[in-house]
DNA sequence: TGTACATCAGTGAACGCGCGTTCACTGATGTAC
DNA sequence: TGTACATCAGTGAACGCGCGTTCACTGATGTAC
């Protein structure tokens, strides 16, 4: 057998965190837990070392998933120049890369529709997250307010993340590209700071 | 064994597809067939009488919905003044009652984000459903072509439902509310023909 | 009009399958002595 | 330093369960004669 070494568990669990992370986003939370050890080359049983249930290992994942997408989008927003931060933040959301990668994108957008029968905790994880991404892009808002500029961005990260999932659900490409310019169009108008 | 009149068999179908229809959106498309028949009183076998298959079902129960859909909004706007029409399809669309109504609400909302993963002929008929309710409510919109009013329905359209469906998703009802009024505000202002 | 029969909506057992979770087991290690 | 032992990440069979679908069957009817 295999040697496991003094972080051995440690990384084992971050791997499943990571690989569930993109396979939730990719497929939803049905994903099997023996689908989810297999690909990483683990067998079923060894799951519950780690996780006392699935429910846990699903609040950790979608905490996980957001934490990479408030980094990904402050890097988007740190890499453009002040007049073009809102810009950066609607174009990076909305680029036909994010709309073709759910795996590795936005939870949010990924798992909206179904989020509200997850557990409470993993609900309450998620409400949590939302708050965080929009304090994190609240600057950017129009508004005199700081509490105005917040709500600004919860309403912008939720239609941004609805017209994503609507991009995704259709067959038609030229609907998808029509949906996604259209809406990175809108949004830049009806959030640039106006005067 | 009960009698089956000339007209009763397509009327059972019809309420399986109104029941299932309720059902998805309430839940998702992994509600059993077994449940839907046991709450119409009959038992799982007999739904291969109807449907070739769940995905038939699926199909048409979303299509259904979608329509019903199309139905309230267009009545609300129907009965509000000109001035008044783009408010009064905003406010029923993010109204609290919609929020909490997720069974007989929008399917797109209730929906989004697992849509992706249906068969083609579902999502085809989604992709349609949604062109339609676009045109359905473009008269509404600003631009000053058809194409661009169109475009700006598409963009309302699939932001609201992500709004609806986080405001679902997340546990703390202040920020539900704090979601709905602001999104409600934010679409009316940007969505308001300038001028 | 009366009778024999074909129809077919609905029944319920059965199928193979994948799910989340449990558990006795393995075996390489770090540690106690 | 050398040896006995406790630890515990990972294994894989087993559990009860619900899924979508199939199928032989039931039995009240409309229809053919």
């Amino acid at each position: 057998m295999m040697r496991y070494s003094a972080e051995h568990k440690q990384e084992t669990r971050e791997r499943i965190v990571h690989a569930a992370s993109r396979r939730f986003r990719r497929a939803g939370a049905g994903v099997g837990i023996g689908q989810l050890m297999q690909a990483l080359k683990l067998t079923h049983g060894g799951f519950y070392r780690h996780f006392r249930s699935k429910d846990v290992l699903l609040r950790e994942a979608v905490t996980s998933a957001f934490g990479e997408m408030g980094t990904r989008l402050q890097r988007a927003v740190q890499n453009a120049p002040p007049e073009r931060k809102l810009r950066a933040l609607i174009e990076t959301y909305l680029s036909d890369a994010h709309c073709a990668n759910s795996a590795g994108g936005c939870p949010m957008a990924a798992l909206i529709s179904e989020a509200h029968r997850y557990p409470r905790s993993v609900r309450a994880a998620i409400g949590g997250a939302i708050e965080e991404i929009a304090s994190l892009t609240a600057r950017l808002m129009p508004g005199t307010t700081a509490e105005e500029r917040r709500q600004q961005a919860l309403v912008l990260f939720s239609g941004m993340a609805g017209t994503l999932a609507v991009a995704r659900a259709v067959t038609d490409p030229e609907l998808r590209r029509t949906i996604l310019e259209a809406a990175r169009k809108t949004y830049l108008e009806a959030f640039s700071r106006r005067r």
